[in-house]
DNA sequence: AAACATACGGAACCATGTTCCGTTTGCCAA
DNA sequence: TTGGCAAACGGAACATGGTTCCGTATGTTT
């Protein structure tokens, strides 16, 4: 199975390392829209190494991610089979969705941006997470919890769109117009 | 009253309205952020005379889109007047807004932008629509309808927000998750 | 250690917003 | 009517940031 994988060079292997270590960075302090020049400047690498490893810059976003993005899709069986509700748990884990949104300063914006650039990042996202997120949304439907006319994908559009511009101005709360959303799901709703 | 007014020249008042005419037709066709460069090719202008006119992009945009922004604003207390109840005039008012907001594409994006260049567009909708809004939410909470512990300006913060890509993907309603939202307002919910 | 492919750096290129200034033009006064 | 001047114009030039390209350097393999 592990076939005729050839190998890259060593400094290529390093220098990818240090480039997900920059990334991270500089997306903490500047945001996921950091300039790519700092980015290589902070790695200590030219422009060309940064598009060689990662093509877009949306591939180095995912790659940057693709460990939390991954623990909330694994998060969501688990709390289907441990909440007390099925509706606990889709609120719980699009708790968990928002969190880690609202926490990488400008990375719903990027999401939602209809720049080609980031397509690729907004199909992970939905590659990864829509499936976890229509299986909770089902079983809160069954349950008869909330309405049955809600596209899981909306879902997931809509509350990355509420977290646009969380913490950029006091009065907004993200996280709250969320839960907003997620309180008018409730079947026994007008 | 109207004092020193020096009077502009002939050539400005005419290239004045040129340019809001090329601009709105230009935003129809390719969206609020259509490139300065194609404004001005279709006004048939040079780019400094926009800048002369509209120092800022937000400054063209309020200026091709304030009548409906007023209109907007002026419907609030017409709504409130004439509805069954203050929750169905702030649902009318929301909708409202919400067309305004769908059929101007980008626009949206450009309101949350934290591009500094879009604080004054963002400034101006604040300025206009949040006191029309604050008024009807207070009569809805007066009413006893809805939760009174909403703020007005993360309604409005968060209604702009979910109309961020709309009609990009056709399984996103922008305006049903309005609805949602709105729904989850109710008094009667946890 | 020679040869080759891989990977690197960063200059160069493109797109777009913005500024600046030499030129043109409307307006008024003589 | 015309001379002069401030207002307005056009578009080249500049700034910024993404992306490409290629001559050079460096692992790797024989």
């Amino acid at each position: 199975m592990p076939e005729d994988v050839p190998r890259k060079r060593a400094d290529a292997r390093r220098n990818e390392q240090t480039l997900l270590d920059a990334a991270a960075a500089a997306f903490v302090t500047s945001g996921v829209d950091v300039p790519v020049r700092d980015i290589a400047a902070r790695a200590g690498v030219g422009v060309g190494t940064i598009y060689r490893h990662f093509p877009t810059r949306a591939d180095l976003i995912v790659a940057v991610y693709r460990h939390q993005v991954e623990a909330c899709a694994g998060a969501g069986p688990a709390l289907l089979a441990g909440s007390a509700s099925p509706h606990a748990a889709l609120a719980a884990w699009i708790d968990l969705f928002v969190d880690f949104l609202v926490t990488k300063h400008g990375l719903a914006e990027a999401m939602q941006s209809d720049d080609a650039t980031f397509e690729s990042l907004h199909a992970y996202f939905i590659d990864r997470l829509l499936p976890v997120c229509t299986s909770l949304v089902a079983a809160a439907v069954s349950a008869g919890e909330i309405r049955a006319d809600v596209e899981p994908f909306a879902l997931m559009y809509g509350t990355g769109n509420l977290c646009i511009g969380a913490g950029r101005d006091p009065r907004y709360d993200a996280r709250r117009m969320v839960a907003l959303l997620i309180a008018g799901l409730r079947r026994d709703i007008g």
